[in-house]
DNA sequence: TTTAGCACTCGACAAGACGGAGTGCTAACA
DNA sequence: TGTTAGCACTCCGTCTTGTCGAGTGCTAAA
């Protein structure tokens, strides 16, 4: 267990660190106002901190800075109270006030603001589409044997589909087909459309169509969803400002990362309510070893909706991050809800 | 004027730089097996070369390098004849033999294809909308007072534009309209779509439609297209690699420039058919100070669709990059055409 | 238990030495 | 007259050395 004294000098190094990016050594400690014991207790109580994993040392005569384990136990224990101004959260919240019709549009903006007020990358996981009704379902011809389908969901949300035709279809058969499908799948959640179609509308359709298999090959295709949904990328740059970034290296280790959908989505997907914090190799991933994530859900009616979140190097401005995430997804959860309720 | 023994010193000079990246002596010129007079002969038409301002030295006592100019002129006049293998050629053919639906499908591909074989960072402007025709508009309302536009061209691409409905309007009469201009609109060109509609429309909408006014907002506010087209992008990083990129505020610089789609457009939009080739800083852009963009254009019955390029430092291997933007931007053209033609 | 003092360590930085690659010039050669 | 060998010179990159300063750990005294 650590003493007082010993959790003041970790928080105070840590505050340091996070601040200035270097060593921090006990001369400098001991100047702060709140300490009032020498250089040489300091240095006692780091060689402690250091023993217990808390600290480490770049080399033997630098300052210290936090290990993983520190920055662990000073998100866990030692976040100074909410340091976001009056000013900052009134803006933030002022931001939502405008009227916005658009799901996307919230989410990307949410994503830009994300990044200017932390200055590090933000990225935005898009609403997953299972969570959305089905509004209308349209399938356009192109040519002879190909097709697009369109679906539009509850959230104004719109995605294409390339779809073969077989041979020998007609275009009429087509139409009756999505007549009845609009009709009878309006409302209902991306989730079940297709066991409902099997279940219910089936029948139907087998009355009105004269090729059953060929229709719902063609349906099968139309909602045949990418398995990762949007990501949204704030200030994609903004995390190579820091110094942590001087190597072209993992520059390029990053960005690669940044084009990988699928992996930014394993990283970043959050199901906790609340924030989530991920240290450096808490994220099980290599390029981002010395990174730490943030995460925080945005939802509607309590129901999980997508997550927002923020990249930085693991010597982050924690406090200011998640107060700055809790605001944004509280205020996107309200738009968002006002938005879906609107579209009851 | 450039003697055959000075444009032969240029040549094996800017060759081996492309190689190398390295400042070529004249020492190791000499022993190229073409080079039959030594190294102080060479000096001698270095320093004439450098005089006329082909070549540049780093500094006194270093190789030289190709200057902007060298590399114009070797563009010009000294590319080798084309270095690509049959097997390349066939390679290229034959990745557009399959059967390509989708029109951006085949624009997204040949972004990944032409990065991997240049290994640098290819740019495909996508296809102008205005070049293709209106398959299908719709307009399918949201809530009261949101709708969702679709608009679905010949060439299957889909673009959605949120739309806001004035208040008091029936959305029978929204459907009328849609019904109407579907009738009337189909295959026109997307250019002359706004034109078509006040000309020849507009009187038969009056008579349908108890508030004309209205329905124009809406419509204006469906075709409002972004200005700039799709951006594709093939292996972002892969300039990185290069030694010219070691400094990461240069990296930052073309990232940064990356985000800026209206810019990208502006610096790789080619109007001429065939291949051009822009160096360093005849592309008026300081962050691409050190690059060069070559771009082709992909047409259909020879009208201008869209441009394809490549991004790499100034040392770039012009030779293979012009041929395989030859071959792929025909591919392209080809593919496209019978694409369109399908849907003709 | 705290702290002053001191020897020690290590990195950062500057200055100097040195080797190598390459140049420009000159004089001799074909 | 064009070509080339030879040589002095230049400049970069790297290695070495020395110095400074920041910081540490240990010890002994308060």
């Amino acid at each position: 267990m650590l003493t007082e004294r010993q959790l003041l000098i970790l928080k105070v190094i840590i505050d340091d660190y996070i601040r200035s990016a270097e060593p921090v050594g006990s001369r400098s400690v001991s100047k702060r106002e709140d300490i009032s014991f020498s250089p040489a207790t300091i240095r006692n109580e780091m060689a402690d901190l250091e023993e217990l994993g808390f600290l480490e040392k770049p080399h033997s005569s630098a300052g210290r800075i936090p290990s993983q384990k520190g920055y662990r136990y000073y998100v866990d224990h030692l976040l100074p109270s909410e340091t976001l101004s009056q000013v900052e959260i009134v803006n933030i919240k002022s931001l939502f006030a405008q009227k916005i019709h658009e799901v996307e549009q919230v989410i990307e903006q949410s994503a830009q603001i994300l990044s200017k007020l932390t200055s590090y990358t933000s990225i935005v996981l898009g609403p997953e589409i299972f969570d959305t009704t089905l509004k209308h379902l349209q399938i356009i011809p192109l040519t002879q044997d190909t097709a697009v389908a369109i679906i539009v969901t509850d959230t104004g949300r719109v995605e294409k589909q390339a779809v073969t035709l077989p041979k020998g279809i007609k275009l009429s058969e087509i139409e009756t087909m999505v007549n009845i499908l609009n009709d009878r799948l309006k409302g209902v959640s991306m989730l079940e459309l297709r066991g409902k179609i099997l279940a219910e509308v089936g029948d139907m359709l087998k009355v009105h169509v004269s090729n059953y298999q060929m229709m719902m090959q063609i349906f099968e295709q139309s909602i045949k969803q990418e398995k990762n949904d949007k990501v949204f990328f704030g200030g994609k740059t903004n995390i190579f400002s820091q110094p942590e970034f001087q190597d072209v290296d993992k520059v390029r280790q990053l960005l690669e990362m940044f084009e990988e959908k699928q992996l930014i989505h394993q990283i970043f997907r959050s199901e906790n309510s609340g924030i989530t914090v991920k240290i450096g190799q808490e994220n099980n991933f290599e390029a981002i070893d010395h990174c730490s994530v943030i995460t925080a859900t945005y939802t509607v009616d309590g129901k999980h909706l997508g997550t927002i979140g923020i990249l930085g190097p693991t010597r982050m401005e924690y406090r200011r991050v998640i107060d700055v995430l809790n605001h944004l997804s509280k205020g996107m959860t309200n738009t968002l809800t006002n938005l879906y309720q609107r579209n009851k």
